[in-house]
DNA sequence: CGAATCGTTCGGTATTGCCGAACGCTGGCG
DNA sequence: CGCCAGCGTTCGGCAATACCGAACGATTCG
């Protein structure tokens, strides 16, 4: 772990500071946030905005992230090879499951989606691609921690984003065991009240679990009554099987 | 228009290059094409990497951009007003016409697609959003082209996408005047065969064209027989109008 | 109308990161 | 089977580089 180039790692932070919030930052608050001198930050702004990767609003003269990078993000998923295989079974297990399908990996002690399938015959979707989900209170979450040769991203607290949310990391371990014992997880208004997700692991050609697929809908059509409907975690195991058979050619 | 920072300009144009393509680029391509010693770059390589913006491939030692930027990328689209202004619109235009909606920005000679609504009651469409569309032949970029004030974003040679696309710069002069003349754009089977598009100004509080919405859909749908069914010009236009309006407040 | 805070400029300084040669390694060709 | 050309990486010396802090207008808020 050598040294690291100061003012592009400053960059960096700068541009993760912008990400975290849909406000504007102004150079004052970003040398308070980051513990250096205005004009240092200057500096540095000046660069990313040249480059593009942050744009300067015309009146109040804050900063916000530029449009370069959502084009450089968009150019991420041409490179990613486990979205570019995996596109076609996201596709197919949307239309066998008449739900939304999704693909995420594990990035920075979050979940991030890198594809995802509307719900066929349904609008009014936002596109979730590039968003966080959290590893606890995910389906796609649970199976990327249980599979995870580190094992250890789980850091309490645990953020209860519903009542059903598992906050105790006991609890939480014990979910785990029971997906690495049966292959797949699911998760019941843990994340949002009234839907319900199943998720099972893709894994590469050495047998790590790089990522995990799975659907999600409304409570009452995969859970009615509580009862997970079978043949969802069929379609879902399905997918990622093919995945995985396919990342190991 | 000071100095700007050199590591930091030249981390940029490394992610520049590795989002120009699909392929995973070495420190030699790298250090070739840029005209810097290897030592230099892989300085600044391993700086990337170390926050995440950069991968590198295990086995071949090449790299490729890193999953941190997807999630920058999407964090843009939470703050760039345009965007978060006009998605109810947009939607609202997908289902008026029944057809997909698409809303861009000017960026770097291009059309950036900022937002994507997928067309109603069809699935298995590929978001868009973040991918470029070519100003002279999409009827987002003829819209931008007709009100860009600089008004020489153009520069030939203009590349010809299918046999109908407009490639004689006096020929789009003369078209872009027509937009300006009835304000909407539309085009016809430029882009790709046996698709139509139609779009329309979005102007900020100081009258600037700061984006455009339209909608892209078969030629049988929306101009049977080579002519184009002025409800859908409407629909078009009724929503640029309503986005033009809310960005005024 | 003043005071506080904003984004920006600027020049001295020593710290920073650039450079080029050398290293071990891999893969392909003879 | 062995050579060579190319790869990604390391390293240390040198000086160019980018950091810093104080000062400057502009703007905003009380």
């Amino acid at each position: 772990m050598g040294d690291t180039i100061q003012s592009v790692e400053r960059a960096a932070a700068i541009l993760r500071l912008l990400a975290s919030g849909p406000r504007q930052l102004g150079v004052a608050e970003l040398a308070r946030a980051l513990g250096l001198p205005k004009g240092t930050l200057h500096g540095i702004l000046r660069t990313l905005v040249h480059v593009g990767f942050v744009e300067q609003d015309d009146t109040t003269g804050k900063y916000r992230l530029g449009a370069t990078l959502l084009h450089l993000g968009s150019s991420y998923l041409d490179v990613n090879e486990l979205r570019t295989r995996s596109i076609n079974w996201a596709d197919a297990l949307a239309g066998r499951s008449r739900e939304s399908a999704w693909i995420g990996t594990p990035h920075e002690g979050h979940v991030l989606v890198i594809h995802h399938v509307f719900r066929p015959d349904d609008s009014m979707q936002t596109l979730q691609v590039g968003t966080y989900l959290p590893l606890h209170a995910s389906a796609l979450g649970k199976v990327l921690l249980a599979y995870d040769p580190y094992g250890e991203s789980i850091t309490p607290p645990l953020q209860a984003h519903t009542k059903r949310t598992l906050t105790d990391p006991a609890r939480l371990e014990a979910e785990l065991a029971q997906v690495r014992a049966r292959g797949w997880a699911a998760e019941m208004e843990e994340l949002t009240e009234g839907e319900v997700a199943i998720a099972a692991p893709i894994r590469d050609a050495r047998g790590l679990a790089v990522g995990a697929i799975g659907i999600r809908g409304a409570v009452e059509r995969l859970a009615p009554g509580g009862d997970l409907h079978m043949e969802f975690v069929s379609y879902v195991r399905d997918a990622a099987r093919a995945i995985t058979r396919d990342l190991a050619r």
